[in-house]
DNA sequence: CTGAAAGCGCTTACAG
DNA sequence: CTGAAAGCGCTTACAG
């Protein structure tokens, strides 16, 4: 018993009150070209009186499909998930496809039962933005149903999609930034294990080969207490102290740059500092940080055109490459002289 | 057709693997206790082998109930709401509930129709985390479902439950503290017109009269060159020039302290600043930001648990009001003698 | 243009 | 402890 006040009326209660038979009714509220104008709005008025909304279960159940897509993200606290969400809710909307969302609060566990959950659903297909599931997980689901991955995994699933940003370009358009106004001493901050950050880690170092710094590539692990020990050398002004940081994400580089405030070290006079990932936080500090831009909207609605491809019919996965753009601000500068 | 291997299996496709009945399977995969220890592990082994997995829809619809909880928020990009979920989605995990969540990207008419999407889903009841809704659009999901609402209205709904933080509580204790600090010329930066923005309006300008301050009490519009002003007042070290400013939240601190700080005004040194909300980016900014801390974990949980309440019978709408905490950090401090 | 019938995958009394 | 049957609310050929 739901404690609602009248039942909820079904196809069944606006069949009799406008007094036609069900089949007439599903055709009429699902807008089907066999029903006459007349019929239509008679029914589509009865409807409406009772409150009648379709079942979205029954209507599933029935159909085999439930014009459902599955976001499935790492976790909601980082507005760049948020805003590949937000790229397939739109291209999703444009295919009439309705979009519903679940995280694993950062938990590899959680992520995957609720993976399962939006499997049971019968949602019509599923894009992860996350790179916390191992391609055998994603290559399970897109058993079901298609998937694509919006991140950059290690080893690429081989039924899933996936869409990443290319961190190396990314990277190295840090690097040379950093080079071109006068740096020679760049430390790079890294920040995770995962395939993301060690392809922007590799691309530091090679950029630096090629610049003829390779002595000077030098890589700090953040979780390591790598950004007390890159101010710490500042404040010393020894001979061989970094005047630039290229931070693997932003959040690193806020976390430096918060140790610089806190030490009397002053970025970007002082220490330049560059980040990852263009999110909120980069904008809202002072000063402001100069990152790399992932074009996520868009990246949001990539996975959705890959999705509809494969629903439609049985593709081979793909693996989409997107730009990202270097975005220069107020917490680089020239070292001092 | 679905672009998957094989069809996915059923419970009939169970039932015949492992000689049995439907019905049998259904209780077995279920944990039901009328099932013999032996037959359901044979059961399970089968189904397990399979890959069979329960079809949600099918459940839902033969059970009548889903075992869904929907959270609904306004939009992705504020942590206060993904919190508010968190806490939702624990008190829901404990009961056995599943929860997907639908947002609206700030726009009240896709809000509402979100809404409409998951009554359709057939929901065993909704959180929603947002203030942009009327009460009637509230009170019509309400009629179906039990709903609850996190956050401050202005007319309260007449079937659906509320909780909110006591505004005017927290807007005092930001007051009372800069008072405490020396203060007198403390202005207010007014977010919106939202009934939580009204609410610790409403109070600072109490709290101003009590100090004997009524005079004092000026209240700037952030959306209207607020934080300009007061920079610009305190410049110009006019005679009134505020001291201290109570911003409506977290943002309009934030974007007080960015326009201090690009105009040469030093935080707290030149101007204290206090905000509301105890957003991720308070604890960022530098100088900290001194807020108020709304528990918003617990704001969840309660929501469940008066959902819980709810699901079980008929019950009348009630409103919780929690207790906010004041959260002192660096950007407040004593004015310049 | 309209109706009767079967079926989607599950659950739930009801017999045995 | 187990099976046959009806039903959840919809859709979809199939006849008329």
């Amino acid at each position: 018993m739901t404690p609602s006040d009248r039942p909820v009326p079904t196809i069944h209660d606006v069949a009799r009150a406008a007094g036609v038979s069900k089949s007439l009714v599903s055709l009429a509220v699902r807008g089907d070209a066999g029903v006459s104008e007349a019929t239509r709005s008679r029914i589509l008025a009865v409807a409406d009186e009772l409150g009648y909304r379709s079942n979205a279960l029954a209507r599933g159940l029935a159909r085999g499909r439930t014009q459902l897509v599955g976001v499935l993200l790492s976790g909601l606290r980082n507005t760049y998930h948020a805003e590949v969400a937000r790229g397939v809710e739109e291209a999703a909307d444009g295919l009439g496809l309705d979009t519903i969302i679940a995280h694993g609060a950062y938990d590899a566990a959680l992520l995957e039962r609720r993976l399962g959950r939006l499997l049971e659903l019968g949602v019509d297909g599923i894009v992860v933005v996350s790179a916390m599931l191992a391609p055998e997980v994603l290559d399970r689901a897109a058993a079901r149903t298609p998937v694509v991955m919006v991140g950059r995994p290690f080893t690429p699933p081989e039924r899933a999609c996936v869409i990443h940003n290319h961190d190396e370009r990314g990277a190295t358009a840090v690097v040379e930034h950093l080079l071109a106004q006068g740096h020679s001493r760049i430390v790079h901050l890294a920040t995770s294990r995962r395939a993301a950050a060690r392809a922007r880690r590799g691309a530091y170092e090679e950029a630096m080969a090629a610049a003829g710094l390779a002595a000077e590539a030098r890589v700090l692990e953040a979780d390591e207490g790598g950004a007390e020990r890159i101010v710490g050398e500042v404040l010393s002004r020894a001979a061989g102290a970094p005047t630039a940081v290229f931070a693997g994400n932003d959040r690193a580089a806020a976390q430096l740059v918060d140790t610089a405030y806190d030490a009397g070290v002053a970025v970007p006079a002082d220490l330049s500092v560059a980040g990852y990932d263009n999110s909120e936080i980069g904008a809202l500090l002072r000063p402001r940080l100069t990152t790399v831009d992932q074009p996520r909207e868009r990246m949001g609605r990539e996975a959705v055109r890959l999705l509809a491809a494969r629903m439609e019919a049985r593709r081979d996965a793909e693996t989409i490459v997107v730009e990202p753009a270097l975005v220069v601000r107020d917490s680089t500068a020239a070292p001092r002289a």
